[in-house]
DNA sequence: CAGATTTGACCATG
DNA sequence: CATGGTCAAATCTG
């Protein structure tokens, strides 16, 4: 767990990065300052961006032409799997392909998922529970998601959002889908680091060690459905080269005990990530960063 | 009965 | 070896 020169200088390029969007946040009124922020923001894209290619380059020198690859597929995985019986080698961890992730009140968008897995997570007080795409298979949409309750605020999810959703659920449509033009807008700052990806920036999420008995007793009841995205925001992703977007639509379920948040979708506040959404008027700022180390 | 969820086991990774 | 992510059989629900 320490970390390499390079994951080192790219924590930190994300970190500044992370900074400087909150700022840019508290900025929103002055259109100077918020014209200098775009520019912080955009050299910051810039150096992530250089860096990477300076060390795919090395990789790729040292390494007689290794991959690295685009997220698609290849991870590092490799095992005969040989396993007493029929078990398809698990997949590996997820890598690259865009991640996203957000804190939101509730899990909602018109996207159809399938919850696949539900697991304990160490210091967290909530388990995390595992979906993907319900046209996986339908359509070959490997879009996942996963969503966490925060340990501090319960009302809050963590929801990170893993891939892009390539499937063209009618359902999913349906949800507040930007109007303009497809998703080449989702980050404005994000230099063309390769064809639409999003921006990097990493969340790092520090787990409180909380306390409290918790009991994730009686997650996920199925079958309601929450509405209204309330808290969006940050987001993160790392990519070398290659997923879309983030479509927009991403999240449908719902989950967890108390099922009564019904809301309203409001369309609220346009807000500073005017300057990064183009198509997400309704996101609200509020980056939740928790600076921990 | 089909599709979604639950849950424990399996497996990759650090 | 601990931890987290995924698989898949069993179970549930409409």
């Amino acid at each position: 767990m320490s970390m390499a020169p390079y994951e080192q200088v790219m924590d930190d390029l994300a970190r500044g990065q992370q900074f400087a969007t909150q700022l840019q946040g508290l900025l929103r009124d002055s259109p100077k300052a918020g014209h200098i922020m775009d520019q912080i923001l955009h050299t910051f894209s810039r150096a992530i961006h250089t860096a990477k290619a300076a060390a795919a380059a090395a990789a790729s020198a040292s390494a007689s032409g290794s991959e690295v690859t685009d997220g698609a597929s290849s991870g590092g995985k490799r095992k005969p799997a040989a396993r007493g019986g029929p078990r398809k080698a698990c997949r590996t961890r997820t890598q690259d392909s865009s991640v996203v992730t957000k804190n939101m009140r509730s899990l909602e968008d018109g996207q159809t998922w399938r919850k696949y897995g539900q697991k304990e997570i160490q210091n967290s007080k909530h388990s995390k529970a595992y979906f993907r795409c319900t046209h996986k298979y339908d359509q070959q949409c490997m879009a996942r998601r996963q969503a966490q309750r925060c340990d501090d605020d319960p009302d809050t999810f963590r929801v990170t959002y893993i891939g892009a959703h390539t499937c063209r659920d009618p359902a999913a449509v349906a949800a507040h889908a930007p109007g303009t033009a497809a998703g080449c807008h989702l980050i404005s700052f994000a230099p063309a680091a390769a064809h639409g990806t999003t921006t990097s920036t990493t969340t790092t999420n520090s787990n409180k060690v909380g306390e409290d008995a918790a009991t994730g007793s009686g997650l996920l009841l199925p079958g309601l459905k929450l509405e209204g995205g309330d808290l969006e925001e940050v987001l993160s992703s790392r990519t070398p080269g290659s997923s879309a977007l983030y479509g927009g639509a991403a999240a449908a379920a719902a989950w967890p005990d108390q099922g009564d948040v019904t809301s309203t979708l409001q369309y609220g506040g346009a807000g500073a990530f005017g300057v990064l959404f183009d198509g997400y008027p309704y996101l609200e700022d509020i980056l939740s960063y928790d600076l921990d180390h």
